[in-house]
DNA sequence: CAAATAGTGTCTGTTAGACACTATACT
DNA sequence: AGTATAGTGTCTAACAGACACTATTTG
């Protein structure tokens, strides 16, 4: 290492703060530390960056470990970089943001490592005021939800929160739930009927779930990924 | 340092795309290398973050060491963390975006360091596809002038590149110059003086520059800082 | 006065939101 | 038929953009 010796010594790590949707509720993943500093509580799942390694394949490789999922909306949130920010001596975090849709989070395998384990999903709210986390890790949740929240109103984002055919029932709740809001179900349907580049119908369709009522249309997103909305959804309504 | 035989070991820098706009054109602030890696190729000013130093307080510090101002704009852009991103080693950069007022610029203190010298003024759009920078600050400053271009739709940032007291005419200039669009003085002066906690007029007024014409009223900032705009102000216009 | 810049009036097309209504399923 | 959910029609107020016009200054 050239420079152990010219220049300040840091340690990198990950913290991945994945979001779902889930009985109404926008949910994270968080584990419960084994070991010290914050032995036995909550934190984001995270670890270090290795010595060769790519700060985002870091993060891609945490988010497999705890998910199991690949191929899921992973961007970075920010750097946290307070000096007495972990207990243990200089470590910068470099904060990602996933989203796995509900069908996804099944799929979650217990992590086996030694300082983390019982990773599980809490509601996101209680969280930003109430429960302390480990670390920064509460900060860092509060940007992550921030970011969240304004990426549904310019970007294409909640359609990682569902599944690859959807309703646009579905993909309300998403809004409504995320937003703490209410949509007038005919003027979203037109709205996202009317966005370029957003959603498109697929020709298939799927019953209520309660069993009763007009089946619903099913639609794709138009292009994987993350992007940005002509139009943006606007977060007023009733 | 604890983590020197536990984890891999990081150098973590920072690096300021510092914006203004000045004669119709939008610039950043780049010093040329004095040693190598990259010597006198152009770069970003920046560099190593103190042992005990918090990321943030250290941008402040380099952006003081540049342009000697305080209390601007600046706040953490992304970070870079490719591991061969810098030839001498493991080298992560927390990346910042700062704007100052064409005012301010004047005082612009060359640094006196032995890896930097000679820091100038130039215009971004060239460098967007030629001219190579040092590292990776090309791809930075890319994502620093999308940033800008994005910040300035939602957020009272236009006025973080003019002075305390301002026309409306200088800070459509802002928005024509950064975005490379052209808008009708009038509406575009009606949507400001609409636009709810932007800005306020002062009273005062300035003749115009070019000695003939209405002398324009002045306004300033409702607020200090960066603040989200209750109306996107759009970016169409002829 | 002419010229130049600042600022207002006014029309038009688009869009968000409210809300009534129609469509299609199941029991 | 009754009920529940999906989706459409339609009205209104707000607003962006085009563009004509007025206001205020200097030479």
């Amino acid at each position: 290492m050239v420079y152990t010796s010219e220049y300040p010594v840091f340690a990198v790590t990950v913290d991945i703060a994945i979001f779902t949707v889930a009985d109404d509720e926008l949910r994270v993943l968080l584990v419960k530390r084994g070991g010290a500093p914050f032995k036995g509580r909550l934190a984001l799942p995270g670890g270090f960056v290795g010595e060769s390694e790519d700060v985002e394949a870091a993060a891609k490789r945490e988010l497999r470990e705890e998910t199991g999922v690949r191929n899921v909306v992973l961007e970075q949130l920010r750097t946290y970089g307070a000096p007495d920010r972990d207990p243990r001596g200089r470590v910068v975090s470099v904060a990602h943001l996933a989203v796995l849709p509900e069908q996804a989070t099944a799929q979650q395998t217990i992590r086996a490592g030694s300082d983390a384990a019982e990773a599980d999903w809490y509601a996101v709210e209680p969280l930003l005021t109430g429960r302390r986390l480990a670390f920064d890790h509460r900060q860092i949740l509060r940007d992550a939800v921030e970011r969240v929240r304004s990426k549904l109103e310019y970007t294409t984002l909640a359609t990682a929160f569902v599944g690859a055919e959807f309703t646009l029932t579905e993909l309300r709740r998403v809004y409504e739930v995320v937003w703490g809001t209410e949509f007038d179900a005919g003027n979203f349907q037109r709205k996202m009927r009317g966005t370029e580049n957003f959603v498109v119908e697929t020709g298939n369709s799927r019953p209520s779930p309660v069993g009763r009522g007009r089946p619903a249309a099913l639609f794709r997103a138009r292009n994987p990924g993350v992007h940005p909305l002509s139009t943006p959804i606007t977060r007023a309504s009733s």
